[in-house]
DNA sequence: ACACCTAGTTACCAAAAGGAAACTACTTAC
DNA sequence: GTAAGTAGTTTCCTTTTGGTAACTAGGTGT
């Protein structure tokens, strides 16, 4: 596909970087699903997380946490106990998704009832 | 991963399936992008809107279209001209994505300017 | 000793996503 | 007749994603 348009304007340009960006920092099935849960729950423990979340398995969970690790939206806490148990909480960073959080909750609960109906 | 634990209250549930539905209709690279261009510039021919979003290819671009118009947030409209042309718009459900894609446009701008710096 | 809890990791595999290049089919302009 | 523009499609390929199941490694309870 070849490029001569460079039509948008500069602040149209940037909103859409900004999509892009955000797009592929929660990119897969189950990025946004563990920070909605976090967001909704204060923090959770691995396997509390594991359990909570539907479906996912455990290295598809660590891999992700360790994704939105570095892109420091989660924070990460080894906890001094018997045994040692793992905290997992949003970041500032993480927290400021709300907006994007609930315009997804809110945009999905409206489509399921309209559109498919249930 | 087992699941003896249904913590989260019912109405938290019904947030987190949303953001699930929603992350399942906008997956993928593109998706998003294609809406945030469509919400910015109103309409767009297929070959324009190809030129516009840097880098995707015909074959991916046809794909997504396809998807989101399956799912009625797109709609495509078949110009009796010569050469014929098509004209791609944003539906009423597709256009009330448009607190999603501001959030994540907002929060990727924020993102990169705070946490890429630059 | 053995089962069970914690938090993961490893190996293996199948499906999906996405990119490159070529190609179709139709029309218009030169 | 040939080039160029419309809107895609087809083929081939590699990479990424995500799932299952088994396994590691430390500690606790009985």
């Amino acid at each position: 596909m070849k490029k001569p348009k460079p039509a948008l304007s500069e602040i149209c340009r940037v909103q859409v970087q900004g999509v892009k960006d955000t797009q592929d920092l929660l990119s897969g099935k189950w990025k946004i699903v563990i920070i909605a849960a976090l967001y909704a729950n204060g923090k959770f423990r691995f396997m509390d997380l594991g359990r909570h979340i539907e479906g996912i398995a455990p290295k598809v969970l660590s891999k992700e946490l360790k994704d939105l690790e570095m892109n420091q939206l989660v924070k990460r806490t080894v906890l001094d106990t018997m045994p040692i148990t793992v905290e997992y909480e949003l970041t500032p960073q993480g927290k400021s998704l709300n907006k994007v959080v609930d315009a997804m909750a809110e945009w999905g609960v409206n489509y399921r009832e309209t559109v498919l109906k249930r």
